[in-house]
DNA sequence: GCCAATATATATCGGTTTGATATATTAGGT
DNA sequence: ACCTAATATATCAAACCGATATATATTGGC
C-alpha cells in the first residue's frame, strides 16, 4: 500500500488539504503510518492528474491560501479496491533495537540514555494516543481497534524494558570492567 | 541509521558475504529491520569504496564463488561512531492498522480473512524468534533483549487480536445489515 | 535417470519514500 | 520591532524497496 492510497483513505473522512492529511499522519496514523510532505503533495498531485480526487482553490482572510481535495466517485471506488486486495502486513524498523542487538558496543553510559529516550517516547506516545481516545467520541470501531491495539504494543514494550534494561545495564558494566 | 551501518553491524559478528548478511536480516533482525539485495549490495560496494571493508573473492568447489567482505579498523571505529550517535527510534508501518482503521469499508469477509493472516504471521514470527532463542546458545544479553523485546509485541498483538477480532466482525455485520 | 523445486550467489533498475530545504503569510509573545 | 510557532505549498537528492535477471548446485519425488 502506498501514501497515494493512504492519502484516499484519509479523504474518504471528509475533504481536506494537503496540510490537513499531514496532520492526520501526525495524529490517528501516527503510531502504525508515517507521511511527510514530501510524499503527500506529490501524492494528490498525482490522484488529481489520475482524477480520483479533485482540488477546489480556497481564499482566506487570515491565512495563506488553500487547496481543498475531495474523493471523486472512481477515488472512492479505487480506495475500496485497493483495501480489498491489500495483504495485512506489519513492518518494524527499529533503530532501537539495533543499538540493543549492538548493546556491547555502546558505553554504559549511553545505553542508560537510549532506555531513558526510548521509554519517554513510549510514554509520549501513550499519552497521544489515549487522548486520542478519551477526548473523540466519534471513532468507528476500526480506529478504536486500532488506537487500543498500539497502547497494548506500547505498555508491552515499556514493561519489557522496565523489567529488563537492570540487567542488560549490568552486562553492560562488566564489560566494561572485564 | 541506513543499511551501509547494519552491514557494518552485520560484519562486526564475523566476515561474510552479500548473501551471509541478507540471511542475518531474514534471521536475527527480521523482526526489526529489513533489507532486500537491491540495498545490501550496492551497500557493500559503496562501503568498500570508502575503504570501511575489504572484499575477498572466494573460489568454492560445490557453489558459485562468493565475495567475502570484512571490517577494517576505520570501519569498526565508524560503526562505533555511528552506534553511539544513532537516536533510538521505533517506527512501525502496518497495513494490517490501515486495514482495521477503515475496517467499515471492507467486507466482512475480507475482514476474518485479514484476521486470520494476521494472526498466522505473527505465530509464525513468534516461532521464528523464539527458534532463534532456544537453539542458539551463543548469543549475546543485548541480542536476547532484542528477541524477548520481539516476543513481548507479538504477544500483546496476538492477544489483542483474540480479545476484540469479534467484537470487530459483529460491528461489520451489522454495518452490513444496517 | 530426469525434472522441478530449492538453495547458493551476485547484480541491476524503476518507482517510491524520506528528510531536508525553500518560500510566504499570519498570530502571538516579549 | 523582533522572534517563534503555526498555516500552507512545493521541490529535490539520496536512500530504499520490490521485482527481475543470471547462473550453478543440491535435493527430493516419480
Amino acid at each position: 500500500m502506498d501514501i497515494k492510497t493512504l492519502c484516499l483513505g484519509a479523504l474518504s473522512l471528509g475533504e481536506a488539504s494537503g496540510y490537513d492529511i499531514k496532520k492526520v499522519f501526525e495524529g490517528a496514523f501516527a503510531h502504525f503510518f508515517a507521511a511527510g510532505f514530501g510524499s503527500i503533495y506529490p501524492a494528490l498531485a498525482d490522484l488529481t492528474q489520475k482524477g480520483l480526487i479533485v482540488c477546489t482553490d480556497v481564499e482566506q482572510e487570515k491565512r495563506p491560501a488553500k487547496k481543498l481535495y475531495r474523493l471523486t466517485d472512481k477515488g472512492r471506488e479505487h480506495l475500496l479496491a485497493e483495501l480489498r486486495a491489500t495483504p495485512p502486513r506489519y513492518k518494524v524498523r527499529s533503530e532501537f533495537l539495533v543499538l540493543m542487538f549492538f548493546a556491547e558496543l555502546l558505553p554504559p553510559e549511553r545505553l542508560r540514555e537510549v532506555f531513558a529516550e526510548r521509554k519517554a517516547d513510549i510514554q509520549r506516545k501513550i499519552a497521544e494516543v489515549e487522548g486520542v481516545l478519551n477526548e473523540c467520541d466519534e471513532l468507528s470501531p476500526g480506529m478504536r481497534f486500532c488506537g487500543g491495539y498500539g497502547l497494548s504494543q506500547l505498555y508491552a514494550g515499556l514493561e519489557f524494558i522496565e523489567q529488563h534494561e537492570a540487567e542488560l545495564l549490568a552486562s553492560s558494566n562488566n564489560n566494561k570492567e572485564g
